[in-house]
DNA sequence: GCCAACGTTGGC
DNA sequence: GCCAACGTTGGC
């Protein structure tokens, strides 16, 4: 089993929001970059566990759990000419866009911060906290899952 | 709101 | 296939 990370715009959509859902589970659509992509399609799966990321907001940084709990499977928002995901060259036959399911777990009581992750020389390496990092899905090693869940 | 970093597009 | 131009991301 593997570990991922799942960045979102509260304001767009949030860890609460996801909590609201029914059953708390939620597509996660709209992925439209090539590597988060193949994450997606290719190596999650039903049963690993993801981080979820505020950004873009007044304190970015890892807010809760989540689990994915359906694999890989096509992005319909692709295909619908009135969403904003909307891609042409995405079809039936032959999907550009995939997206996961995935379910709300626990959140923390504080936030672990992108200003305390970046300041734990330990998970230097980790892609979040690189300069210039802008995958919205990436993957966390299970290392350094286990030193930020240290860290709440 | 600014702007650096990055990915994508399209002309050539 | 190169690369300039453009649009987006996301921290600050």
């Amino acid at each position: 089993m593997s570990y991922w990370l799942f960045k979102t715009e509260p304001d767009v959509y949030s860890i609460d929001d996801l909590k609201k859902e029914k059953m708390r589970i939620t597509s996660w659509e709209g992925v439209r970059n090539y590597q988060a992509r193949n994450f997606m399609r290719d190596d999650m799966k039903r049963g690993d566990l993801g981080f979820f990321y505020h950004s873009n907001c007044s304190q970015p940084g890892i807010v809760g759990v989540v689990e994915v709990v359906k694999n890989g499977y096509p992005d319909h928002t692709s295909w619908n000419s009135k969403s904003k995901y909307f891609d042409p060259k995405s079809t039936q036959e032959n999907p550009r866009w995939f997206m996961v399911d995935v379910k709300y777990l626990r959140v923390f009581e504080k936030t672990i911060t992108l200003a305390e992750l970046k300041g734990n020389p330990k998970i230097k390496d980790f892609a979040l906290v690189k300069k210039g990092s802008r995958l919205s899905v990436m993957p966390v090693p299970s290392e350094v899952w286990e030193l930020i869940l240290k860290m709440g």
